[in-house]
DNA sequence: ACTATTTATTACCCATGGGTAATATACGGG
DNA sequence: CCCGTATATTACCCATGGGTAATAAATAGT
C-alpha cells in the first residue's frame, strides 16, 4: 500500500510552492511531528504556532484545520508517546517469563522510547499546561505507567526472580532513572538509543534481581513460556487506549 | 546572634498594613523562597511576577529593588540550591572513605535536597529561561555534580568497592534516578525526605557494589578513617562558588 | 465547466504579563 | 525639623503570541 513516491523523505508534505495534496491524516500527523520536535528543541512555551507553521511551511491559522488549540497539540504529541508505551507494557504483559524476566523487557522498551521524540515528551512536557479534561487522562495513564512497574516488581518478588523490596519505590527508582533519559539523550551523542537502553536495562536491575548478571551470563531462570518475539505486528491493543478520541491512523511515528 | 524576636514566623517579612522593616537580605530571600515555590507550583511560565508579589503582600514593582528581571529571580533560586548541593560534594569528598562510601554519602545528602525546593529548582526549571551567561553557569554546575558521582565511582571501581562499570552511564542513571525524586515527591505524602533518601541510597548503589548490603549488614567495607559525622559546620566552600557574585547572607534556607 | 467543500492566506483582535516612569511614604541622620 | 536615600505604590507602556474573521485558492463531484 501508500502508493508514494520513492520520495526522499519529504520532511514537510506542504513543499514550498507546488502540490499540496495528500491524506488529511498525514498532514495533521506532519504538525505533530513538528510541533513535538519545536516543543523538545525550544519548550513548549517557547515555541510559538507560528514557528510550527513555518517549518511546515505554512502559516499559523492553517493549523486550525487541524487542532483546535495549542494545548491540543501538546496532549496530541503526549498521546501518541502514550500509545508507544501502551504497546511496550501491552507486548511485555503478553509475553510470558518471571517478574524480573517481564521488569527488563519494559525496561529496555521503555529506555529505548525514551530516546525519540514521542517519547520524551510524556517526561518533558508539564500536565499543568493541558486543560483539565487531557490533564486528568495524563495523570490517569501516568499511573497506568507506574502500575506496570510496580506489578511485574511485585510478581518478580512471588515467583523469587526479585528480591524481596518496596515495590513503590524501587518502580520510582528505576522509573526515574529511566524518565531522565528522556532529559539528557541527545540522538547526535555517541551512543545509540539502543546501547542505552540495554545498558540501563541491567544496571537498574541489577540491583534487585536475585541472580546477577555478571559477566554476561545466559538468562538465568525462566518459568514458563520463553518470551516470545514477534513485537512486528501490533496485536490490537485493549482497553488500554485511555488517551482522547484516538481512532488516528497510527503509521511511520518513527 | 540574630535577634530576631520569638516571632511565629511571620512568612512574610510585609506584613499587611504594618512596620515594614528588616534587612534588605532578608526581603531579597523572601522574594526567592516565594518564587521558588510559586515557580514549583504554577511553573515559571505561568506564575507571574504579580503573583509572587502578591504572595509577599508587596506590588510587582517592588520586586524590582532587589531583582533585575524575572529570570534573574530565577537564576538565584537555581543558584541557592546549587550551592546546597556543592556543599553535599564538599562534605562528601572531605570525609573519608571507600569511593562506595563517598557516593552512597553523597546520593543520600543529594536525594533529601531533591525533596526541599531549592533542591527541586535544580532540576525542574529550564535552562532554558537563563539568560546566555547565567545559563553556561548553569551548564558548567551541572558538570561538575556529574563529575563528582562519577568520580566516585572511578574511584570506587579503582578501590575494589564498586563492580567494574560504565561510570558515566552508572552516574547518569543514579543522578537520572535522584533528579526524578524532584518531580514526584511532595511534602506532604507517606515518606519524609530523609527516609526516601536512605531508601534510594540503597537501592541504588547496591547493584554496582561489590558487597551487598541485603539484611542490612554492618557498613562491610571501609578503607582508612571512618566517615566523619561533622556535618554542622559549612567549612568554607572553596572555588566552588561558581554561581555569580553570590555573596549573600546564606541563612535559613530550609 | 460550475459549484460545494476543504484548506490555505492575509489582516486583525486582545488578553497577558514583563518591565518602566512618576510619585508617594517611611526612615535615618544631622 | 528637614532632607536625602531607600523602598513602596499607582498608572502606564508595549511586545508577544494565541486565537478569529473574512477571503482566496485548490479539489472533488457531477
Amino acid at each position: 500500500m501508500d502508493a508514494s513516491a520513492p520520495s526522499s523523505s519529504p520532511q514537510s508534505p506542504w513543499l514550498p510552492f507546488e502540490s499540496r495534496r495528500r491524506a488529511r491524516d498525514e498532514k495533521r500527523e506532519a504538525v505533530l511531528r513538528a510541533a513535538v520536535g519545536l516543543f523538545l528543541e525550544q519548550g513548549y512555551h517557547r515555541a510559538t504556532l507560528n514557528d510550527v507553521a513555518k517549518r511546515l511551511n505554512i502559516t499559523k491559522p492553517a493549523l486550525y484545520n487541524y487542532f483546535r488549540s495549542k494545548d491540543e497539540i501538546l496532549f496530541e504529541c503526549w498521546s501518541l508517546g502514550n500509545e508507544l508505551v501502551d504497546d511496550c507494557i501491552a507486548e511485555t504483559s503478553a509475553g510470558g517469563g518471571t517478574g524480573l524476566d517481564k521488569l527488563r523487557k519494559l525496561t529496555v522498551r521503555y529506555a529505548e522510547l525514551m530516546t525519540t521524540d514521542y517519547g520524551k515528551s510524556l517526561v518533558r512536557f508539564d500536565v499543568r499546561d493541558l486543560n483539565e479534561d487531557n490533564r486528568k487522562i495524563v495523570q490517569t495513564a501516568k499511573k497506568r505507567i507506574d502500575r506496570a512497574f510496580r506489578d511485574y516488581i511485585v510478581q518478580g518478588i512471588d515467583d523469587g526472580s526479585v528480591r524481596p523490596c518496596d515495590p513503590k519505590l524501587s518502580a520510582f527508582a528505576i522509573a526515574g532513572s529511566l524518565n531522565w533519559i528522556g532529559h539528557w539523550f541527545q540522538p547526535g551523542g555517541p551512543m545509540t538509543g539502543k546501547a542505552v537502553a540495554e545498558e540501563f536495562a541491567i544496571r537498574l536491575t541489577e540491583g534487585i534481581a536475585t541472580t546477577t548478571t555478571r559477566k554476561k551470563a545466559g538468562k538465568p531462570p525462566r518459568t514458563g513460556n520463553a518470551a516470545r518475539e514477534d513485537r512486528s505486528e501490533h496485536h490490537e491493543r485493549t482497553a488500554a487506549r485511555a488517551a482522547g478520541q484516538s481512532k488516528r491512523a497510527r503509521s511511520r511515528l518513527r
